[in-house]
DNA sequence: TTTGGTACCTAGGTAAACTATATACTTATC
DNA sequence: GATAAGTATATAGTTTACCTAGGTACCAAA
């Protein structure tokens, strides 16, 4: 995550993050990184020990497949990941829960 | 947190829960519990296991100060939370992150 | 051949929330 | 008035997730 914002807001999103990136194609591990940054104009900032050990709970938990390639630009080969169907509908599931969550936050304050 | 939503989503964000409840004014423990219930629908449903240390925490870090008090209905004396200035300050430099966190997750999603 | 860049990986630490349980006091119930 | 039930606060111990700080391997350029 960035610098001086708080940094235990992305507990709980990394995975969610992850699946919405990949949803679009599929990636290789710093590739997401930097997209990510991309996206968001640098404020998602993950380091590599955060990304892989999350790429490979979700390929363990069947969200994600990857499969080594050699790079035609020369450079080590590079792991890509791609979403499965079951990823597909964790991801849905995730998004309709973050939507849920995000209004609770809003109705908390001045409720009353 | 609620049945079978994401367990994952409260992590980091409990501290900015508690002061949003209590910028309206001072509440003892099981009663912030309640009105989280209350104004989200059931949606926020706390264990007193999170919410103590929690409390201690803030208290701790100065956001809060408490004081025990007894109950003019019966029952037992209740512990009164109240935000100092410097929680104010930290509920409004949360508030702030949350509104760049999820905006940032809203960037993510075809953002190309 | 050595340096720097790219890419992947992991062990260990830390922090936050949850589970489960304990304590204390008050109000009903018998 | 003893016992049970309800209210309220507290915490020890576990789990989980992200981060820090390394390491390995390969390729390209100097």
């Amino acid at each position: 995550m960035n610098q001086n914002l708080d940094p235990n807001l992305l507990k709980g999103n990394l995975d969610f993050i992850l699946l919405t990136i990949l949803e679009e194609g599929e990636m290789y591990g710093l590739e997401i990184i930097q997209e990510a940054q991309i996206r968001t104009n640098g404020y998602f900032d993950f380091k590599e020990g955060s990304l892989y050990p999350a790429l490979h709970r979700l390929t363990q938990a069947g969200l994600l497949t990857s499969e080594f390639r050699e790079s035609d630009l020369g450079g080590p080969r590079r792991k890509y990941y791609t979403l499965t169907q079951k990823g597909q509908h964790s991801l849905a599931k995730k998004r309709s829960d973050w939507k849920q969550f995000s209004s609770a936050i809003d109705q908390l304050k001045g409720a009353r």
